[in-house]
DNA sequence: TAGATTGTTAATCGATTAACAATC
DNA sequence: TAGATTGTTAATCGATTAACAATC
């Protein structure tokens, strides 16, 4: 009984410091120290200590971790072990980008499908997958155990997507459409929004450049 | 003096509000409340309260927030009024797909270059710009008064870009490839990263499907 | 040993939220 | 007036960070 009371690490640190070591891990990289941690993703010191010590990951004071315990850690925690299959939703430029984007199978991850409204755009092969209607989505997600939905429509389409994927049964969408979707908190969503990454860069560009006018 | 203690909205919100209403401006919507805000965007009624408040907007006791002051309050709050050019560095199916994005010209934002190491794309227009080389890329800023800069090239190209961005005098980085940049902090990043965000997603899934297996 | 870096507590910090008086 | 919703304080919450003892 009484739980270890430790906030855990904010999930979205992780990948980061799985992506920097597993990239020197092939360059007999066999110790990391955190202030190296921290040079290479740009958080603090203490803070990659803490994220380390609560994963579980011990160190050796005065040398530092061991890469490779670490990213099997991390990769452990991220579910990198399992394999997770994705369907992508919307093969416009978007879709196709994505669908050739080589860190899925670095990942774990795999485009298990690829489906547009489009009906030129079927049997169009990208990677592994070939092009399929997205009438067929339902099908799909269920017999292929598929997990992910990418969501790469356009923004009117995208509720309608998100809905089909919920009841289908998936478990996360990622979504690039500039929408805000509304499904069942069963399903965990991420949201990649162009639009508003620019407009935060406009904001600090202003704020930078001069103070606002003031008003009360 | 005694300057007023208020912590400022968490800026990433604000886009949001700005999207779901200037959408909804156009029918005929007079008053927003908090509440419906709430509903549009996911965030709690408080939270935009103290939002709308802290940016100046004074609200209709027992009606809401009147829909044109909120829009234009936003606008101005995210330097939605002036233009701000962008340069594209790497037009492949990524940068293609950015290039055609509908929201710059809504959002006060001008395609003014997009650049490409292929000699040949290099005359290929998409939308109003034309491709040219990557070699350009400090004239190009210079002229155009470019202040924020995509970066769409692939991983290993990446912090090479960053850098002649900043020294080219760049505000703002919108990262697209999945590397860490290390630039001046006169820069601004945002980092769009893919395979965090899948990764996130796959903790999450993880985490939902059953408890990780209890070690110390 | 001397030097370095971890492990861990406690303090800080900032953002979120509950709650309710104010008032349209 | 009655009903609704804002304005604003105070409490809560969680994450970050400073700091330093522990120890390889």
């Amino acid at each position: 009984m009484g739980e270890r009371r430790v906030s855990k690490p904010t999930v979205s640190r992780l990948p980061l410091y799985w992506r920097s070591l597993e990239r020197r891990a092939s360059d007999d990289l066999r110790y990391v120290s955190s202030e190296q941690l921290a040079n290479w993703t740009g958080f603090k010191e203490p803070t990659i200590r803490r994220d380390l010590w609560s994963l579980g990951v011990a160190g050796v004071r005065g040398f530092g971790y061991d890469v490779a315990t670490v990213v099997l850690a991390l990769g452990r925690h991220l579910g990198l072990e399992r394999q997770t299959n994705v369907v992508i939703v919307g093969v416009g430029h978007l879709g196709h980008a994505l669908a050739q984007y080589p860190v899925f199978a670095t990942h774990g991850m795999r485009v298990a499908a690829l489906l547009d409204a489009d009906p030129d755009l079927a049997g169009y092969q990208i990677g592994d997958a070939v092009v399929e209607d997205v009438d067929c989505l339902e099908q799909v997600v269920a017999a292929r155990d598929i997990t992910v939905g990418i969501i790469a429509v356009p923004a009117d389409a995208a509720q309608d997507v998100a809905e089909r994927l919920a009841v289908a049964g998936i478990g996360g969408i990622l979504n690039f459409a500039p929408r805000v979707l509304v499904v069942p908190d069963t399903v965990m969503v991420r949201n990649v929004d162009l639009s508003v990454e620019l407009q935060i860069l406009a904001y600090y560009l202003q704020a930078a450049a001069g103070p606002v006018n003031p008003q009360a």
